[in-house]
DNA sequence: CGCCTATTTGATCTGATTCAAACAATGTGG
DNA sequence: CCACATTGTTTGAATCAGATCAAATAGGCG
């Protein structure tokens, strides 16, 4: 009886009640959005550096990356995103994009004209608050990364990322109880945490030898959960999960 | 003649104003804010991460930095701050700090009370999209960082440095046509750029050896503006300064 | 002066990069 | 269904940028 199932879950309603509490009034705003939805294959550039979007992108499915790239051609990834992520919100008050936004892996994602996300907020202002919270967490994982490229060893790096990933997915319902897709090439890690693929193979090999995770068909499975939070010092506090009204 | 000077140019209001344009009106708002002024010797702690604060601060005399520690200890700065910049302005949205901010010289800061600046943004909500643009230019400068201690050498990092600082204080007036206050010492640096400190020693005698600056006494001066810029890949987009409106 | 902190220098070590090549998996077209 | 191309993973060896350790020098200042 397919036409007696629910409606899918909207990604972007999912992902903000990760993070803050909807009136149903705002959910259904949110559902109004006008979106123009686009199919996108792997490794495409959605929004690149230098472009003035009138757009925003909600990515509905798959995985993607804000980037840049040294002089020299090097990449380093700033974020992953995954459904129910604005990445590129941003280019609502600053107009030129600084970095790009790229797939990771195909990917369906939905346009919203900036124009209708001015309104929205115009007619729920507390919606304005809860994006900006959103940008705002967003800065809060940036400062995590970058205390881990500057500070932290390989393996503490890693063993994080994989943390973060496993409680990101899991918040917004795409993790199953001790596993997330991983849909990342060992290079692609590398430009996540600075680090040349050849390491993130050799760092990757420690951490699945000591029985913390396993990894195949782009599947990770955490088989040691207190051990990867202690060896990637792992604290959630900075992902500040719900944490808006109640302790 | 003493009694005829201008009031002192108020930090906020320079430091927006190279970001924005205000109004007569908005610039009287942010004028008219309740402020707590305190003074803080160097090396202290000003907000510590696991707080909750109900206030932020301004910054109105002095440099200071947001940091976290590594659990073994290490320290990584996130950013540095200078008159004008509200350092902890996402406690207004995220209750708990998940960093703390510190002084690295003596400072007089102001602290102004979330409640009154939730006030100025029901009054003027166009002051609320200029905060949440400072915000976003903030994450903007976290990702620069981030390239720079994932990507980039030693050299090009800290020439990169000292072309942004250069460029901050000189839009809100703190700098001499070819030189900058610098009270940072080099072991604050290294823990910004992610270095040792006897690295960054030998890294600032590279740059000096070459006349790209000099360094004495807590001054630092441009000998070769263009050559620093190109040393440090150095490229303003990522600072956003006043391209809201125009080009 | 003497104390404390910051800079500088030298020597040694190491985590991570680079280069190179093998190997596995997946997909493509004939 | 196989040959081939392509892309990602794995392994080994050499190298290097930057860390660490240790000690000397130089400022600032009560």
């Amino acid at each position: 009886m397919a036409s007696l199932q629910s409606p899918p879950p909207f990604p972007l309603v999912l992902k903000l009640e990760s993070i803050t509490d909807l009136s149903p009034e705002e959910r259904q705003a949110l559902l109004g959005l006008p979106l123009r939805v686009q199919e996108f294959r792997a490794d495409q550039d959605v929004v690149r550096e230098g472009d003035r979007p009138i757009q925003c992108c909600l990515i509905l499915e798959g995985f993607a990356c804000r980037y840049k790239l040294t002089e020299k051609g090097k990449r380093q990834i700033f974020a992953f995103h995954t459904p129910g992520d604005i990445p590129d919100l941003q280019s609502l008050h600053l107009k030129t994009m600084d970095h790009s936004l790229g797939t990771l892996t195909p990917c369906k994602i939905a346009f919203i004209q900036h124009e209708h996300l001015r309104e929205l907020f115009r007619q729920h202002p507390r919606l304005a608050e809860v994006f900006w919270r959103d940008t705002l967490i967003d800065a809060a994982i940036f400062r995590e990364w970058m205390l881990g490229i500057g500070r932290r060893s390989a393996r503490t790096r890693l063993a994080h990322l994989l943390c973060e990933l496993f409680m990101r997915l899991k918040v917004i319902g795409l993790a199953g109880s001790n596993s997330i897709p991983l849909p990342l090439s060992q290079a692609e890690m590398g430009d996540a945490l600075g680090l040349s693929t050849v390491h993130i193979n050799r760092t990757l090999q420690e951490l699945r030898g000591e029985d913390l995770v396993a990894w195949d068909g782009g599947i990770l499975t955490i088989l040691n959960w207190e051990g990867l939070m202690q060896a990637g010092e792992f604290d959630t506090t900075y992902l500040h999960l719900q944490d808006c009204a109640a302790a």
